[in-house]
DNA sequence: TATTGTTATACTCTATAACTATA
DNA sequence: TATAGTTATAGAGTATAACAATA
C-alpha cells in the first residue's frame, strides 16, 4: 500500500495494461502506417503480405485466423493483394476446398526492398526500451496473446 | 548466440515487439468489443466516453489526441456520444474557439455500472500474467508508448 | 495568421448472410 | 454434415478539404 501501482487491485491493473496498450500501440502504429501507406498497401495487406514472407505460402483461412479477420474478408484482402501481383492463389491438390497464398516474386522483392527500411523504422520508434526490456517484453506480450485468445 | 532471441539484431527484435504487440492487442480487444457492443457503443465512443469519466471534462480536440483520430472524426464521435445523451458539449467561456465534452449523469451512472464488469472481464482476459508481470508491462509500455510518440 | 470545431463528401474496410464446392 | 472460400450487400468509421468563428 506504499505506492500507487501497489494499491491498484487486479482489476485496475488488467484496466490500466489495456489501456497503455493500446495507447502504445496506437503510437506505434502512427508512425508505422504512413511508411506501409507509402508502399501502397494497408495495415491488413501489409500483414498478410509480411506472414507469407516469413512463414510461407498459406491456406487463405489460417492467414485469418491469424490477423482475426472474417473469411469474406480474407478474400476481399487477397483478391487486392492479388491485383497489386504481390501474391498468388493457389490450389491445393490434397484438399481441394482449400486455396493457398504464396507471395510472388514481386512481392518478394518488394519486402526484400523495403524490410530493411521497416525494421530501421520501428528500431528507431523502439528505442525507448532497452534490448533486454524488448526481449522480456516480447516474452509476455506472447503469453499474454496466446492466453486472451483462448479466454 | 546460444539463443533463438539472443541471436536476434536490434531491428528484428523491434519488429518482433510490433508483432507482438499487435496481436496480444487484437486478441484482447477481440473479447472486450464484444462487450463493449453489448453497450451499445463502439470502441472509440467507448475511448472517449471513459477518458471524460476518469479525467473530467475536456475540450474535443484534446481527446482527439489522445485516441489518435482527426477532428472531424471527433465531431462525429461526440455527436453520436450526444446523441444518445452520455456527453454534452459545453463551452468555454474563456476561449470561445473550445467546447468541452463533459459526461452526464446517464453516462456516469452507465459506466458506474459498467465498470465493474468491465475490468473483471479484462482481469480474466489478462490472468495469463501474474501481478507482478503486469506492473512491469504497465511500466514499460508507458516508456515505449510515449517514447514512439515524440519520434 | 493560427487554432478549434463543423459540414459535406467519399472511400476503405469489415461483417453478415447466402451460396458453391468439396470433404 | 462440416469446412473453405466466394459473392452480394450494407454499414460503420475515418479522412480530406473547405469553411466559420474566434484568438
Amino acid at each position: 500500500m506504499d505506492d500507487k501501482i501497489q494499491a491498484q487491485t487486479e482489476e485496475e491493473l488488467s484496466l490500466r495494461l489495456f489501456i497503455v496498450l493500446t495507447r502504445a500501440l496506437n503510437a506505434i502504429k502512427k508512425s508505422v502506417e504512413e511508411e506501409i501507406k507509402s508502399l501502397g498497401l494497408n495495415p491488413t495487406e501489409f500483414a498478410v503480405l509480411e506472414m507469407i514472407y516469413s512463414k510461407g505460402e498459406q491456406p487463405i483461412q489460417k492467414i485469418g485466423e491469424k490477423v482475426l479477420i472474417a473469411s469474406s474478408s480474407m478474400t476481399y484482402v487477397v483478391d487486392k493483394l492479388e491485383k497489386k501481383k504481390l501474391i498468388q492463389r493457389k490450389a491445393c491438390p490434397e484438399d481441394r476446398r482449400i486455396t493457398y497464398a504464396t507471395i510472388t516474386q514481386a512481392g518478394t522483392d518488394l519486402l526484400d526492398a523495403v524490410f530493411p527500411e521497416h525494421k530501421l523504422a520501428l528500431k528507431e520508434i523502439c528505442a525507448g526500451l532497452t534490448t533486454e526490456e524488448k526481449k522480456v517484453m516480447i516474452k509476455q506480450l506472447k503469453k499474454l496473446g496466446q492466453y486472451a485468445q483462448n479466454v
